[in-house]
DNA sequence: CAAATATCAGAACGATCGTTCTGAGTCAAC
DNA sequence: GTTGACTCAGAACGATCGTTCTGATATTTG
């Protein structure tokens, strides 16, 4: 019994994430979270609070270990139009690696499951939301300006455009069975993207 | 006591929807159905089954009450890129109406919640996806159609993101508050997909 | 009017929900 | 070796889940 003391609360989050991540919140009940994490029900509510505050710790938990692993790409000061390429092509293999279909964007399946009627949900989805809008925009505004004398590129449309499709693909990504559909539908967007910009 | 005969199966099942699509299916308790129908267990269970069975019943109700008259447009003989146009604008009016932020697509909302657990729910998404597709479809066809020796045009790929497009706006509909975010987004992106016919 | 049918609200079912609590077992410190 | 703080599985809580059933009321039929 020597990994008794390693389950530290950042392991909890881990796999609570992947738990609630591929089942949702409703569907992932107590009982089936104590066993997917492998903690009792008091480890749980000594350090959380409940399953809402668990909830709520795997939105910072996804931010860390799955949106920034992906995103940094775009969100460094090189970043262009190819780092967001690089940013799709990064998730849709991933999805591959996971299975398809997939559970698709924890954010976005939030979103739809309880940001209605959860404002702390509402806010977490909007604060992913804006930070990939902010991301998308800043790479977009690099790649722009490498063409010189082009200042009528609306690069916070073309970002806004971006996050919604992204929106849509992970949403996709849930009912398809192949990738290629996803890679495709990825570089024919950034490809209008890329039209729109010249 | 007149109108106790007059709760017809179909009246049962848009109620039913209207509740599952602003709340959820899990959300969603026989209790709240009851209360928010206006009908008893009894007629639910005799009528439908039970309460998976309302729900699949409600599938088939939202295709002929909401799809069919926001999508016909798009799918009649003389569609064009302005029919697309001109449905966006319908299903965000109708957005304003209901009130932002709203609960989106019913059908969305599903393959979020469920898809990817039952495999009725999953065939029902596949279905309304492959039936956006079809109508987006034909529609750049006749579009492209009007450019005389513009055979180049992928308009299947075009159809494919106007379908992901759709999915992600009606995701991001349950999350803004102002509908000329929505319409911007929209008639941007169709924007892009002119100049990609061009 | 009387008999048969349909519909109703609500009790009740076992199961499971999120949460709390109990008691046995494990560890380190001194 | 004893104490005290920890972890653990699992019992148990009231509440609510989806479902079934009961008895009363309303409607229709002959």
């Amino acid at each position: 019994m020597a990994q008794k003391t390693s389950l530290t609360s950042d392991t909890l989050t881990d796999r609570a994430l992947q738990y609630f991540w591929k089942n949702g919140f409703y569907a992932s009940s107590m009982e089936n979270l104590v066993t997917a994490i492998g903690a009792n029900r008091h480890k749980i509510y000594s350090t959380f609070g409940g399953k809402k505050q668990l909830y709520l710790a795997c939105f910072d938990q996804y931010q860390n270990t799955v949106v920034t692993p992906a995103f940094q790409v775009v969100e460094t000061t090189a970043a262009d139009l190819a780092s967001i390429s690089a940013y799709f092509e990064y998730q849709i293999t991933q999805g591959e690696i996971t299975g398809l279909p997939g559970p698709g964007c924890f954010v976005a399946n939030s979103a739809t499951e309880i940001a209605t009627t959860d404002a702390d949900i509402m806010a977490k989805v909007k604060y992913h939301n804006h930070r990939l809008r902010t991301g998308f925009h800043t790479a977009l505004q690099r790649e722009a300006s490498k063409t010189p004398g082009n200042l009528q590129t609306d690069t916070e449309n073309l970002a806004n455009l971006l996050v919604i499709f992204t929106n849509g693909l992970w949403s996709m990504s849930r009912v398809v069975d192949d990738a290629m559909i996803l890679r495709q539908s990825a570089n024919n967007f950034l490809h209008l993207i890329s039209r729109a910009m010249a």
